[in-house]
DNA sequence: GTGGCCACTGAAAACGTTTTCAGTATTTGT
DNA sequence: ACAAATACTGAAAACGTTTTCAGTGGCCAC
């Protein structure tokens, strides 16, 4: 039926294991090398990576466990890992949990079964809790989202600093009763938290945080509903770029303008955040650096498997747009 | 080292047989079923997938080629298509192309290797043209884009109609000097723009159509050096989302009010399309449909190998917003 | 009581590779 | 010129499962 390697052995004159070195990077004489892809092209052999896969223990896969591929966020990072991955010749295993601790558990144990060489993985923060490296036979570099420390590689945002830097601004545009909207599954959601709450009380101003399902429905449901309470906020900071879309959707239901009734300032530069009127004001996050340095630690781990744990924490870049624009003309610098 | 199935037949004290048959759906007694059950979980076993491919020759793998997942509407169908195939049992190996026929080769050979069940493929014309069912092991489902009649099964829009409805609209909406920027590489983009032509005709005015590589750089450049022409269109027609995003930036960089002086008609629903302003008017795909639609034919031609090839047209639905809202009040009804 | 069937079980083969092991021919060192 | 190292090669084992094949024992029909 299908061609293996016995027969490209046959057709080539050689034994299979010279086929194999050929293929592979054995020592193997110019000559035979030469009958040997030869007989590759005549009989169409391709390898069969199930196979090699078993006999060589290495297969050259690594899983990708985010929350939605939907998330543009995460559209892009596992773009980035894929690429990364191709290059190195390694496959890609997708898996949405939909923030599903129950889902995680399920994946994880699919990449067991699977031999993965590693996973890249932003958990909830239940399972990052508790996800010893102990019950895995693989390396886990955390993007996105950070566990606890020393447990495993991971690549972060700074989201304290990316967080309180929206609060800053929104302060300095006069902005005072400033809510916040997050994610309540993340702990990168949980430290853009406490990163706004230090900088509001920094500026002596009472925090108001609110946690929702970290989706665009959730976040306008909730979003509407507070917009509608007496002392709504004049400006909200959201953690994401799904809350901070379901913010924009609730302001526009309740006909409040933005910035003039209420300003917004949000995270993930999406392209369509520049496309509205006003601009919203976010953090870009570096989202193609972030895969990239995720498969990076996940290749030095497996070079070093007894490193120390890294944590790589970048940056976000404010972009400031309209969003943001000063509510009065700012008179109350005493 | 890592705990096999024989570790776990000695600990059950049966033969590895055995312990397959329990595991899968052979005829066990339930008193060894109850024993292997056990020493599964007191020795922790996990069966290895790869030795499991080889041995069974079904990899319940199937491959998704797709041009960017970035690309909102590749992103959604993955998520139906990824959604479906793990109910089933199945992986998902995701590839992108970058609409580049080189790419699309090299990972059709990787799906080979691979061994996959099937191949659920958005192919390029000249990929599309020239991948005869010969010579490939594994069943192929076009999506979004279809090759010649008769060769794979395939699940696309009716794009023809499609174009021709929004043309409609904005002739309705008393424009007449419609424009329309397609994509370069896809067999739909080219059926976009004949529907567009063939609508145009239709009403007598005359078309005028460009391609551009379906993405939001190239669309953005073509559609600005186009509004800086004399005699520009006052509507365009963009044959998916990218392009229609590339467009919106256009128009806001020439200064045009929209649709005062361009209006726009576009594919793709995206969540962005109505918080801008005006909202855009839009083609919207179903998406979700278009992925579970190809796993269906995918696992009906498993199923029955030989039956004939078949071809899922699904429409699309036009939502109608601001973007091509009349530009005068449409006085010449006569 | 015996033949036949049924339900279950284990030994061993098989899946298609890579890798080990042992060997041969050739080259190098002295 | 000879020992030793080097470069290459093939036979066969190994990877961890599933599947085939050949039972074994119990049960039923006669």
């Amino acid at each position: 039926m299908s061609v293996g390697i016995r027969d490209v052995a046959r057709a080539a004159g050689v034994s299979t294991a010279t086929v194999s070195r050929a293929l592979g990077r054995g020592p193997v004489s110019d000559a035979l090398r030469e009958q040997v892809e030869a007989a590759v092209r005549a009989t169409g052999y391709r390898p069969n990576l199930s196979a090699r896969r078993l006999r060589s223990q290495s297969t050259q896969t690594i899983g990708l466990i985010v929350a939605d591929i939907r998330n543009p966020f995460f559209t892009a990072v596992s773009r980035a890992v894929e690429d990364a991955a191709y290059q190195a010749g390694m496959r890609v295993i997708l898996c949405n949990t939909d923030e599903d601790p129950t889902r995680e558990a399920m994946y994880l144990r699919l990449m067991q079964e699977e031999r993965v060489t590693g996973v890249i993985f932003a958990p909830t923060r239940a399972t990052a809790k508790e996800l010893r490296a102990a019950e895995i036979d693989f390396p886990v570099v955390f993007i996105d989202r950070a566990g606890p420390p020393g447990a495993h590689d991971s690549v972060v945002l700074d989201n304290a600093a990316a967080a309180a830097a929206l609060v800053d601004h929104l302060v300095e545009q006069g902005f005072r009763r400033i809510g916040g909207l997050f994610g309540s599954t993340s702990s990168t959601a949980q430290e853009r938290r406490a990163g706004y709450e230090a900088a509001m009380a920094r500026h002596g101003l009472a925090p108001a945080g609110r946690a929702v399902l970290p989706n665009a429905a959730a976040a306008e449901a909730e979003a509407t509903r507070w917009l509608g309470e007496p002392g709504r906020p004049e400006a909200l900071v959201l953690s994401n770029g799904l809350i901070l879309m379901g913010a924009l959707r609730a302001a526009r239901a309740r006909a409040l303008p933005v910035p003039g009734a209420l300003a917004l300032a949000g995270f993930d530069n999406e392209p369509w955040t520049d496309l509205v009127d006003p601009g919203l004001t976010v953090i870009e996050q570096p989202v193609a650096e972030i895969g990239a340095q995720a498969m990076r630690l996940l290749f030095d781990r497996l070079k070093a498997p007894d490193q120390p744990v890294r944590k790589v924490v970048l940056s976000g870049r404010p972009v400031l747009r309209g969003s943001t624009r000063r509510a009065s003309p700012g008179p109350d610098r005493a």
